[in-house]
DNA sequence: GCCAACGTTGGC
DNA sequence: GCCAACGTTGGC
């Protein structure tokens, strides 16, 4: 099963925001290409959520709760947003480091678009991810 | 805090 | 349609 990674800045949302509030719109994204990703994504698709800038890991993992609309936050009219619902913690953050040491990972966006904010997971990548969690 | 990478904007 | 300038992201 393949799926998405995304990524939050922790001072902007947390993990432990995501925790508590379960559910959120994932908004303000306004990159094409992170743009058309969330339009590809349905409802139940699983997305690792990873804090950038601070902590650098992959925390957990959330499932796409309401498909692509409108961002109400965007006054052009051209992005839009999806929801994200809190489905579990990984048992051990899985970290940018421990990442850079996998080579089965190298092929990550993460790795080679550090900007890209939304990016697709293959099934592959996605069992692997969840093997280092533990 | 710095800076490299890179996406976007706007002048031509 | 090109490309220089600019702004932002995110690792270090």
């Amino acid at each position: 099963m393949a799926g998405w990674l995304v990524k939050s800045e922790p001072s902007a949302w947390s993990w432990q925001n995501q925790v508590a509030q379960q559910t959120t719109n994932w908004d303000g994204v306004r990159n094409f290409q992170a743009r058309n990703y969330l339009k590809q994504m349905q409802l139940g698709d699983l997305c690792f959520f990873y804090h950038s800038v601070v902590g650098k890991q992959i925390m957990g993992v959330v499932e796409l709760s309401a498909t692509y609309l409108p961002d109400p936050s965007d006054p052009t009219g051209k992005f839009g947003m999806v929801a994200m619902r809190y489905l579990k913690s990984l048992n051990q953050p899985v970290s940018l480091a421990l990442i850079k040491n996998t080579p089965s990972l190298h092929d990550l966006p993460l790795l080679k678009q550090s900007r890209l904010s939304v990016m697709p997971i293959t099934q592959t990548q996605w069992q692997i991810i969840m093997d280092l969690a533990g």
